[in-house]
DNA sequence: GCCAACGTTGGC
DNA sequence: GCCAACGTTGGC
């Protein structure tokens, strides 16, 4: 299993409007930057997800899981457009912040810090479960510690 | 709201 | 294929 954090606006799609979609999930629709993209082509069932809230909030607010492989982004007719579904798994306890994430040295090589502007991007295994210790979440379980 | 970083576009 | 202009992202 592979692990990555996906950037959204809440004002665009919060962490509450993906949670009210359950099961089901929602199609992660509107991505237009081929780095983004090709990451969301690796992406395969069951991968998780930080859900990162930026602009307001900046902080990992939850843990989603890849539902639907990638596909046809439906917002566009540009064939160059495809991108995966994520349903919502579990609350971060505690969510973690960006300024957290900067203050941790373990965490100076993230993906969030180095290229921020990067709104799909990679997680090592070291740091998913650092920022699990972080959050208060453990990441077997996804229960609170 | 500003602006730095950086990706994309298009003229040459 | 270079690079200036431009647009977008996202932290502050």
């Amino acid at each position: 299993m592979n692990y990555w954090l996906m950037k959204s606006e809440p004002d665009a799609w919060s962490w509450e409007q993906q949670k009210a979609k359950g099961k089901a999930g929602e199609e992660w629709s509107g991505i237009r930057n081929y780095q983004a993209r090709n990451f969301m082509r690796e992406m395969t069932l069951g991968d998780q997800v930080f859900f990162y809230h930026s602009n307001k909030g900046l902080e990992v607010v939850g843990i989603a899981e890849v539902c639907a492989l990638s596909a046809p982004d439906s917002t566009t007719d540009d064939k160059r457009w495809d991108c995966v579904h994520i349903r919502a798994l579990a609350d971060m306890p505690k969510p973690v912040s960006l300024k957290d994430v900067k203050a941790n040295a373990k965490l100076e090589e993230m993906s969030l810090v180095k290229s921020f502007r990067l709104s799909v991007q990679p997680v090592l295994a070291s740091e998913w479960k650092e920022v699990c210790r972080m959050g208060g979440i453990d990441p077997k379980t996804l229960k609170p510690v």
